[in-house]
RNA sequence: GCGCCCGUAGCUCAGCUGGAUAGAGCGCUUGCCUCCGGAGCAAGAGGCCGCAGGUUCGAAUCCUGCCGGGCGUACCA
């Protein structure tokens, strides 16, 4: 709705600035950022200002008195120092808004069908998940969501580093250190009294001690890696227990809070499967990699330094000392190791090509790992096309016009080198539209690392914040974490509703954890470093996930409370007509019902500024003007029936308005709280 | 050293491609239940937007240089 009135407006106004001003430039359409300006503001005769050398105020001016009636805008005026502040037609827009025409219209305004692959969650099979994956995963998920409500078809893609070194230190801690068969570790499981994800997590942090204190034990780890590479052995057969219980741990977490996947290509499979193989040569043949035969890569397939670095320092005039040879070896990418070994980056490199469909004749055979409760069923990579009756049945995965690879910012020297390849591979415009969607870490806040009693060295107690590390076993556990909201949450639903049994309660309290884990993460904008505070975390109070529940709820027991003493509503999209529209409609209703109107244009917005945290505050703010009008408009004691159903209907389109913000942010709304 | 990110109210953060009087939440102060549940509403105090230059009619926003802090620069991922 409000997206299709910005766009009239930008159109008309660009076609008449042209031909009067023979002026090309874009209208750019802002939000005034006071109400009293309008609803649309455009700044553009400060540009037309330079080139026409005369003031931008009577530039202005002159277009409000001639720009052409445009459909569903009452006035143009000019403002301030020569801006042109634009007003709706409050009746008609209030009408247009509520009728379940303006949905559809919006819906069918699908500009692209290309399929987009979001990549995300890609947690280590070797360990729990912790605080800093569900960042990830909440973005990635918001993300496929948002495309999701704009149309866009969407695969979601968990990346499975199956064969790296974290499983292989697992495997090896089983093996070397805790000497069990893969066996005796599939029976520690499928133990339910066991949570396998957190005794590996012990286990994962007591190995890499070990190797801290006797590093001749090192070689636990090249053994694991290469029986993992080659697939044999005992090792090897540790390495799959783990992983594949470790990812089923993950699945269930992501599950708690909403988060689903289509599929889950494995490294394993990038190996087997001979991806690693072919993208391989296709990096030999064009000469993207070489063999080093000196200096400390010597033995190693390496890309070198200018293709992924924009400007050496070597390659800078300015600089007076150039690259010297060690240097530059140095700042080369070692893609297959002496020992023969492809790195993480190499089998990414396979994996990149895969999704744009750029390994002719190389695909995955699939296997069904779990149907959701929603129906979406995720499946997995496999090698093994036995399974051909489900195999077939699966759907055609890969090949997407265009990829979202979120993955921390720490490795946006690891997402430059994959880009690079591609661009060496000649594939320019792939390379373009693969996307680090990156984001800041997760660390913790000092307060958090001394409720969790953990011993800070000197050096560290004097940051900021510290990072979370897997290998020192130091962080927050996305399960423990969410067990904790839940536990909040559960306490103070109990006190408030003593009618409810104790399941309900149950699943209000999960609903609510859910809303403030997922509106916390998503608060942030993607380049803040999250300084993790338990406080800040639990808190359901002002700008939280909890507060727009709580508005929703809100909403939806005006409503209720309506029906069961008045009977069924009207039609809220007949009832009214654009006269008793505007009798009712006094500036509070209106900016709620403008604000209300703008979830789509928000949504759109935040996918093009690949910002989640945008979305989120829009949502709250409708959240905050909502409850402002319930407080002060009783609904249900409202004498006057026409003003009655302006109200009832406001608050029926807010709440779907709401609740469909919520959505998109994965963020459940509760019937009470 | 080089590259990237951050520095805005006591604290945690927004501020969209430069634009109108710099915003929110928490905390603090003060009001508000004859109520559709207060996980709320209203009001107030609180800001050399790290510093210094520059570009511009106009800079928190763009450029340069400093000063803090973080991350990366592995034959880990």
């Amino acid at each position: 709705m409000f997206l299709a009135l910005e766009e009239r407006l930008r159109e008309s106004v660009a076609s008449y600035v042209s031909a009067k001003y023979g002026s090309g430039a874009p209208v750019v359409v802002e939000l005034p950022r006071r109400p009293e300006f309008g609803e649309l503001a455009l700044p553009l005769c400060f540009g037309l200002a330079k080139r026409l050398r005369r003031e931008p105020r009577k530039i202005a001016e002159e277009l409000a008195a001639n720009l052409p009636a445009i459909a569903g805008i009452r006035s143009i005026e000019a403002a301030g120092g020569g801006y042109l502040n634009v007003r709706f037609d409050r009746g008609a827009y209030a009408l247009a808004a509520l009728s379940p025409a303006a949905a559809a219209a919006d819906k069918a305004k699908i500009a692209d069908k290309a399929k987009i692959i979001v990549e995300h969650t890609n947690i280590n099979p070797n360990k729990a998940a912790h605080i800093g994956h569900l960042r990830n995963a909440v973005l990635g998920d918001t993300l496929v969501r948002m495309l999701r409500a704009l149309g866009r078809e969407v695969e979601a893609q968990n990346y499975i580093d199956n064969t790296g070194v974290q499983v292989a230190d697992v495997a090896a801690a089983f093996h070397f250190l805790e000497r069990r068969s893969p066996q005796a570790v599939a029976a520690l499981a499928a133990d339910p009294d066991i949570a396998f994800d957190r005794y590996c997590w012990d286990l994962y942090a007591a190995v890499s001690r070990r190797y801290a204190e006797r590093p001749q034990s090192l070689s636990w780890r090249t053994q694991a890696l290469s029986a993992i590479e080659s697939g044999t052995g005992e090792l090897a057969a540790l390495g799959r227990v783990v992983s594949d219980a470790i990812v089923d741990r993950h699945l269930d977490t992501m599950l708690r809070i909403g988060v689903e996947y289509d599929v889950l290509p494995r490294e394993s499979e990038i190996l087997g499967l001979e991806f690693w193989a072919a993208a391989f040569a296709l990096l030999k043949q064009r000469k993207a990699v070489y063999l080093e035969t000196a200096g400390k890569n010597a033995g190693c397939w390496v890309m070198p330094a200018e293709n992924f670095r924009d400007a050496p320092a070597g390659a800078r005039p300015d600089r007076e000392r150039p690259l010297d040879e060690e240097a530059a070896a140095s700042a080369s990418k070692v893609i297959v190791r002496s020992n023969g070994t492809v790195t993480y980056v190499g089998k990414d490199i396979a994996y990149q090509l895969w999704k744009f469909g750029l390994l002719p004749g190389k695909d995955f055979h699939y296997a069904p790992l779990r149907r959701y409760p929603s129906g979406r069923q995720a499946w997995v990579s496999t090698a093994d096309a036995g399974a051909s009756a489900a195999d077939a049945a699966a759907p055609a995965f890969g090949s997407g016009a265009e990829a979202y690879n979120v993955i921390d910012a720490r490795q946006a020297y690891l997402q430059d080198v994959v880009r690079a390849a591609l661009r060496l591979l000649g594939y320019e415009r792939q390379a373009a539209r693969s996307i680090h969607f990156s984001y800041e870490m997760v660390a913790l806040s000092p307060r958090c690392c001394a409720e969790l009693g953990i011993e800070l060295a000197e050096e560290d107690r004097k940051r900021p914040y510290v990072e979370v590390s897997g290998r020192k076993g130091l962080g927050v556990k996305a399960d423990d974490l969410i067990d904790r909201l839940i536990d909040t949450a559960y306490e103070e639903v109990r006190d408030r509703h003593e009618d409810l049994s104790e399941a309900a309660c149950r699943e209000i309290a999960e609903q609510i954890a859910v809303g403030a884990l997922r509106y916390f993460m998503l608060r942030f904008t993607r380049t803040t470093v999250i300084a993790f505070d338990f406080a800040e975390a639990l808190a359901f109070e002002g700008e939280t996930g909890p507060y727009l529940q709580y508005a929703a709820v809100r909403a939806k027991n005006i409503l209720r409370k309506f029906e069961e003493t008045a009977g069924a509503p009207p039609d809220f999209s007949t009832a009214l007509s654009p006269q008793a529209w505007s009798r009712h409609l006094d500036e509070n209703l209106w900016q709620l019902l403008l604000t209300a109107s703008r979830s789509r244009w928000a949504i759109s917005r935040a996918a093009a500024a690949g910002e989640p945290a945008q979305l989120a505050r829009h949502a709250f703010e409708l959240a905050r003007t909502f409850s402002n009008f319930y407080h002060q408009y009783p609904v249900l004691k409202e004498a006057d029936r026409e003003r009655q159903t302006v109200l009832l209907s406001i608050a029926r389109y807010v709440l779907d308005e709401l609740k469909s913000l919520l959505a998109v942010m994965g963020i459940p709304a509760p019937d009470a709280m």
